[in-house]
RNA sequence: GAUCCCGUAGCUCAACUGGAUAGAGCGUCAGCCUCCGGAGCUGAAGGUUACAGGUUCAAAUCCUGUCGGGGUCGCCA
């Protein structure tokens, strides 16, 4: 059990014995006071007060009264309707700290999961079209998540479904064949290419009924497996996934398993056949649907009236696809908030199919640009390469300033794990379901509340060790300035800031946590000097309390997706 | 029209899910490198939490309404 999880059951204990059988309190009814003046633990007694009739300010008097410190606990006081505990800082910080030390890359880790099998589906990128920056948000997401979901214990498969065929693909195919028919796409410029192709045909098409029927005929072709349209489809898609594949490597994606569209589309259709057989799909206006009114979810389309599957009907088969793979216990799809309803018809169908399993939304917000949504129309797509050499050259200029010496191959190399740094933390640091404004300026400025702000306080703690002539030690530590103080706090509540995550998916916790900490800790590496200090044993404690810190941030950063650099 | 989400400092976002004095970053202004990395630190200015009611010990948070922005609503995802 991690330092602050003990220090509340001790809140706890001397609560129950004030309460007696009045009240048993649990660890939920426990906060955390705004000021730490305050003390660490804080227990409001507004709600017995209710229970009991009595004045709330009285009734924290008389508990604070009632019992002596003990445990971890110090010192407990009534302030207001709050009763107030202090947790032994002494001990707070030996202990903190020798957690740190012994869990190394585990710090913040648990096993409350119990391996049970979670599957996270994200990164669901699409054949034929561009990747951009909101492509960038579901991936950091997808990948924070399931990484944080592991760190608490569960046994997660993370994993891609690529649309690969649909509307969108015939779409394309028909634009390359009447605009850019025998061009292949140069090597790492897949996605841009279909990406313009994909524009082009869709303004082509949008007042031309005869094309709308090609394509139509053309995706008809690409369902049925057979054709010059689907041998031109194979070289295509091939280039494509090339693109996608390449792109899911530069970002640092683990996944377990890339599912494809036009794999599962037979069992797919299979499914439909089950459903329309059991009446759950009913033939309406020309196309084969799912009735979901009753349930406020209007009707979920399968079918087109041109008889080929829409994404609805796909992913039923998918679903069951992973059911088979993996069985899993609980399962998570990350994608865009705009999808709420549809990913809504989808679960509803699935649990009117029998299905029983735990599914989940994880929906994230939309991300536009200072000047508006993007618009492939309007050229304001910023493109996911676009993007990352502009933040690499930025930062590549930024470290070649400072590091004169390096030669051209490891400014390279650092510039790609700030940018990095940089674009994934901005992703990650607000919450999920709001949407954000990108602002490329923001992103480049590499300050504040940033990913290389963070890569930065690891890179000073590194040195720091680094140039020293001891070695931190734990044997007896001693860190009494309140800077060092406030620096183990934040140490002490990453644990369960990470477990939280794990519970409700608001990854940016981690993000503001990790903050939070590394300004806790440039506030004491400026006030507090640590290889200057004349005293041998506060000095080894005070690196240790720096190993600590880097150890943490680093820890948080991995869970984020976020790799760290030694100097920068 | 129906339905869902959102509205907090000039800008971008927090606020432990109903709790104590609404906090950060950017920007602005004023300071800090003869101790370890200034991508940093310290401080100041900046708020009627869109508005009006209501619920209760307590509301940025819950309810109702108004205004404003966005999404979705039968063949694109």
């Amino acid at each position: 059990m991690y330092l602050l999880q003990t220090a509340k059951q001790d809140a706890l204990k001397l609560l129950k014995a004030a309460l007696g059988k009045a009240y048993t309190p649990n660890v939920d009814d426990l906060e955390v006071p705004p000021d730490t003046t305050m003390g660490d633990i804080a227990f409001p007694c507004f709600v017995i007060g209710k229970g009991l009739k009595r004045n709330p300010a009285e009734l924290a008097t008389e508990i604070a009264a009632k019992v002596a410190p003990k445990g971890l606990v110090v010192k407990l006081e009534a302030k207001g309707p709050y009763v107030n505990f202090w947790i032994d800082a002494g001990k707070m910080a030996e202990r903190v700290l020798k957690e740190v030390a012994t869990a190394k890359e585990r710090y913040g880790y648990s096993v409350s999961g119990k391996k049970k099998r979670v599957l996270v589906e994200y990164a669901n990128l699409n054949t034929h079209k561009e990747v951009h920056v909101g492509h960038i948000r579901n991936m950091a997401l997808g990948q924070a998540a399931a990484n944080i979901l592991r760190a608490a214990g569960f046994s997660v498969v993370p994993h891609a479904y690529i649309n690969d065929l649909g509307n969108a693909v015939a779409r394309c195919l028909w634009g390359y064949r009447k605009f850019h028919a025998d061009e292949k796409p140069e090597k790492g410029e897949e996605n841009a290419f279909f990406g313009e192709v994909y524009a082009k045909a869709t303004s082509a098409m949008e007042d031309d009924l005869a094309a709308r029927e090609e394509i139509s005929v053309i995706q008809r072709e690409l369902e049925e497996g057979k054709g010059e349209w689907t041998k031109l489809w194979k070289m295509t898609n091939r280039w494509s996934l090339n693109g996608l594949k390449a792109v899911f490597d530069d970002f640092g994606l683990e996944l377990e398993k890339i599912y494809l569209e036009s794999d599962i589309l037979k069992s797919s259709k299979k499914i439909v056949q089950t459903l329309i057989k059991k009446g759950i799909a009913v033939h309406s206006e020309g196309a084969w649907v799912v009735r979901l009114e009753d349930e406020g979810l209007g009707v979920s389309i399968l079918v087109k009236s041109d008889g080929t599957h829409l994404y609805n009907a796909k992913d039923l088969g998918l679903a069951q696809k992973k059911e088979e793979d993996y069985r899993p216990d609980r399962s998570i799809y990350v994608v865009d908030a705009r999808q709420k309803q549809v990913m809504a018809q989808l679960f509803a169908t699935l649990k009117r199919m029998g299905f029983k399993k735990e599914l989940e939304h994880l929906s994230y917000g939309h991300v536009s640009l200072p000047e508006g949504a993007m618009s492939s129309r309007k050229g304001t797509i910023i493109r996911y390469q676009d993007l990352m050499s502009a933040l690499e050259e930025s930062a590549a200029k930024e470290t070649r300033a400072r590091h004169e010496d390096w030669d051209e191959d490891r400014v390279a190399r650092v510039a790609r794990t700030i940018a990095f740094a940089a674009v994934k933390f901005f992703m990650l640091r607000s919450d999920p379901d709001k949407d954000i404004v990108f602002d490329a300026r923001e992103s480049l400025s590499f300050e504040g509340f940033s990913g290389p702000y963070l890569l930065y306080t690891v890179a000073r703690c590194r040195r720091l060790l680094e140039k020293s002539e001891d070695k931190p030690s734990l044997d007896d530590i001693r860190l009494s300035s309140k800077e060092a103080q406030a620096v183990v706090r934040a140490l002490a509540v990453f644990p369960e800031t990470v477990l939280k995550t794990a519970a409700d998916y608001q990854v940016s916790r981690v993000a503001q946590a990790l903050f939070d900490l590394a300004q806790a800790f440039s506030t004491f590496y400026a006030q507090v000097p640590v290889n200057a200090e004349p005293d041998e044993i506060v000095r080894k404690s005070r690196l240790a309390l720096v190993a600590a810190v880097a150890q943490t941030i680093e820890n948080g950063l991995h869970l984020l997706g976020i790799e760290t650099v030694d100097e920068m």
